[in-house]
DNA sequence: ACCTGAACACCGTTCAAGT
DNA sequence: ACCTGAACACCGTTCAAGT
């Protein structure tokens, strides 16, 4: 084991950290490296030494967002409350950094593999055929999405209503493709697990 | 009648064409308004005197796009295939200039009440209930802008797959809350012209 | 009346020169 | 080995000075 390094003065982790603090007061669209290293106490080219580009540094901060946000499935769990539970969670954490959201969608730092895969799993044990499943989830990123990229919280129609009350009453609409007492199809026995990822993950 | 100006030299049409034609070629994030001065044959300072800001100017851009796309229902024409096709339009125009979605979406120069209200209204005369119409709006609205915003159709999990085909397929997803057989509940009978518009338009 | 061109205050990024 | 601080090539925006 090599000996750890004595007080590093200073590593990427708190320059994301000191970064996502910036972003939270004032949004990504008024964040730049200047006021970053400003804030870190240390000159620009220092800053630079440690992150290749500035876009580079808020798909880490994306990247840090979305796993403080991302819980994985529990034995036992509800599948559908889990799937609801996150979307709400990245919808709300992802809110508090205005702007934020571009960086994590569709970047290769979280990988759509990462979150689709799960949600397609999670779909087909409640039920859903393969087509519905896929459909369901293209639906369900995409609405998050334009949730986040449009600044539906902030928006002026919404302002007066409680904007996540209206955003998760979407995702149930999504979710709930058939009435609770639905029987034109047999739905496929739900195990209390989530089924086995049968799908390749290709891409990290 | 004013006598028409002669070959006026610089307008603010030729303008928001000229830097149309440009998004088009590089998209929003590649324009610049030294570029489009270049372009248009004029200075840095002439383009300012018909634009107060580069915000403006592609506020005016979106509006235009919109303006092109945006086709109101005909007497006869089926409601809900009209939303459809007004969706895959936006879709479509939008996607043809990269960037500029979010100069369309929830800024004051194409309402929201300008496409909200008459979508609420082909709803309702379909048959969706009130709150089955609020519901459906605001997932329609955030699915759309989710898949402009995050430029699903250059993505690269869609890239082998036809992206207009997936978000049609989504859009139906919306549309078609319960199956053509429905019998759960009476549907309002269905006029051959849209409701008329009982909602006020509260901002222009 | 309209336009030019330089200037101002910012960017992201790089890199010789210092310690 | 690490950092500084100036520089480079861009921005959006403004405005005295020209015609």
């Amino acid at each position: 084991v090599p000996a750890a390094k004595p007080r590093a003065t200073l590593n990427a982790d708190d320059i994301v950290e000191t970064a996502l603090a910036l972003i939270r007061e004032r949004g990504v669209g008024g964040f730049s490296m200047r006021q970053l290293s400003d804030r870190l106490g240390a000159s620009l080219g220092a800053t630079y030494r440690h992150l290749p580009t500035k876009d580079a540094l808020l798909e880490l901060c994306g990247k840090a967002v979305f796993d403080r946000s991302w819980r994985p499935l529990q034995d036992g769990e509800d599948p559908m409350e889990w799937l609801q539970a996150q979307v709400m969670s990245l919808y709300h954490v992802l809110g508090e950094h205005r702007g934020l959201a571009s960086y994590v969608i569709r970047r290769p730092r979280v990988s759509a593999r990462d979150v689709a895969d799960p949600v397609h799993d999670v779909l087909l044990s409640a039920g859903f055929t393969e087509d519905e499943a896929i459909t369901t989830g293209v639906v369900l990123t995409l609405y998050l999405a334009g949730a986040l990229l449009s600044d539906f919280e902030h928006s002026v129609t919404v302002e007066t209503a409680d904007a996540g009350a209206l955003i998760a009453a979407g995702v149930k609409f999504i979710l709930t493709r058939k009435g609770p007492g639905d029987a034109t199809k047999p739905a496929a026995p739900a195990p209390k697990t989530a089924a086995p990822r049968a799908r390749r993950t290709t891409r990290r």
